[in-house]
DNA sequence: AATGAATGAGGGTTCATTCAT
DNA sequence: AATGAATGAACCCTCATTCAT
């Protein structure tokens, strides 16, 4: 039912913003439309339920997450320098679609789980994507030399998550909105080099 | 209000299963008190609401994984393999409180935010508290030498998402229940030496 | 309001499909004008509420009814055969209305009163006019010396029973559409000579 | 749901009231609670919908119809004299469970079919089983040879029509309240015998 | 006349909480 | 302490009606 119109807009919109403020459960369709400048029903022609509206933020949100991603491709990629580059512009890509978005990324992370199975099966998606993406990534980089043998499972996994927490946290959380190069930069310093001054003997 | 006493734990147990399987929205206090086999009104004479039974919840969970951290110590650590053994057996610790406590760290870390202000602090303080210490020991070895330079804020907050995701996706999700400590280790070479084959130039 | 138009016509014939399919207080306006193929907004043009629409199709059917009893007329009947014709003639003539117009039929016999007070007045106003003149008749027929003396009040009103039920159920509700002649000649058998083989003793 | 308690009797005194008196689809349920004397969500303790007491309502009063004419026999009845005094007395039986609860009739032979499906089922079982039962007593009196050939389906049903119009009207809508064994001497008459004054050739 | 988007009052139902026993 | 019946505020959604175009 969700077509593309202004008063769509208008309603998402307003959504997004009530649903940061007060929550999903808290949020009353009469905060959506009060926030919106339409009447109550008017919801109704645009959104068949709360729980709708709340799905098609999610969906268009994760819509942008992946175009973010998919944007980015490793074909091509010849030397360590250029995946560090790349990857960098991912990262940045990433970071500045949850800045630009900031109440959605909220709700699509912190949320979306708490209000159905089929927001939270979103946000799964997601990630199930992203750790297969990183898998995939990894074993390109292995098969290349770059990388060290490794369980993929697992690191990819550290990986997301490391990204996913520093979006909730850093980008999201506390609203940091520049500096996304260096911010960019030092995690993947910390994802390919790891903590360590040296290295000692490779485990 | 909440003491300690067996209809208490009963209904702790009983609330901990219902928030797990139904959501904290859509769990009514019908629910918990059928499986705490006990009368609706005997709820309200050991909890004064739904919010306090679910923040009590979670007090008790953080509270448990707060054990488990601090029960670590990084004083009088000379080696670097020292510095691994120990933070095996912390990771090791803490994916064992969350494994035996799958439903409330499903709780703890997906629903706390969704339910109130208050129990989204819990969860809150914890993460802070958790990149608070892990920056401590990051400084720490960075004057022992081990550590290499780096933005202390960021990393030790990638750090704890690492954790965290792996926590919230392989202990709880999936309920990976053993080789915790393969899976520790694998995370620390992760951790400590990245993803990289060999260190060029050190960025 | 409701003058004759097409759109009238069309709006009428519509409403009479959908408030028979899902009943009046089930039947949106906006199913009627879908049916009719005209805008919502223009239900309004030509009938002033949902109430009034319902009201017009009752009149409407009514008014066919009444022409149909009235076309019946026992001046200058002077033989029992002639009543016998003319009687079957009228059921006939009543049959007719109701078969071709089933879904009306329906309404008005079925839904009135359950619409508004006013809707069942209409019905209520036809009952009392076919038992006026069904009183009318019998008396007419004890004058003449056809009938017994009888309660004209409780005998007229069976007789308006038994064929309203007859139409409701016979024609109505199972759509028999033929042999009217035949169904009233066993009818008024049934009223002129009761179910008994012979008459003992008039009681 | 519906059991039998106080309150469930209570509840239903209302609904009946508040039907009769508004009809189903204008009267809330806060009336029908308000009527009873309790909460609103009392109502729901007892029912579990608007729809549901409605049927309640709808069955007990078939129910006791049924039960009035169910203790009526034909067994054992030999001659058109005890026939006509068991008929008799299964009409006052008839008229009287009508009279005693009145709204509930009211709402029975009129307003259940413009509730739902399930509603309108129940009034049409109770015709349908009447219709049968009229049969059989028809059939049973030709076998015995007090009863003319006739088309049993359709007068059958003529003579329940004539007897549900009576009650709907003259019991019902007018609350005649007295004089029973009259009003069924004088159908029955009229039902065995007919209208007319002697019978000339039977047809 | 015709449209169809917009309106907003209204009501059924849920469920956390209370309270008489 | 324990019960579970009773409460009533809260909220989502429907749909008859209006109105700007």
């Amino acid at each position: 039912m969700p077509t593309t119109s202004p008063k769509t807009e208008q309603l998402l919109r307003a959504a997004t913003d009530v649903f940061y403020e007060h929550g999903f459960h808290r949020a009353k369709v009469s905060d959506i439309t009060e926030a919106a400048n339409v009447a109550q029903g008017t919801f109704y022609l645009y959104f068949s339920s709360k729980d709708e509206i709340f799905l098609e933020l999610l969906q268009r949100f994760a819509a942008d997450l992946q175009d973010a991603v998919l944007d980015f491709s490793w074909i091509d990629i010849q030397s360590v320098d250029e995946a560090t580059r790349e990857s960098q512009r991912l990262l940045v890509s990433i970071f500045s679609v949850c800045a630009d978005q900031r109440k959605a990324a909220a709700l699509f992370f912190g949320a979306a789980p708490a209000v159905s199975e089929e927001a939270g099966a979103i946000l799964e998606q997601f990630l199930a994507d992203a750790e297969v993406i990183t898998a995939g990534y990894l074993t390109d980089g292995m098969k290349a030399g770059h990388v060290r043998p490794l369980d993929l499972e697992v690191v990819s996994r550290a990986i997301v998550g490391y990204i996913v927490h520093t979006l909730t946290r850093t980008i999201i959380r506390d609203g940091q909105n520049d500096d996304f190069e260096k911010l960019a930069a030092e995690l993947l310093t910390f994802e390919f080099y790891g903590t360590f001054q040296k290295r000692e003997a490779a485990p």
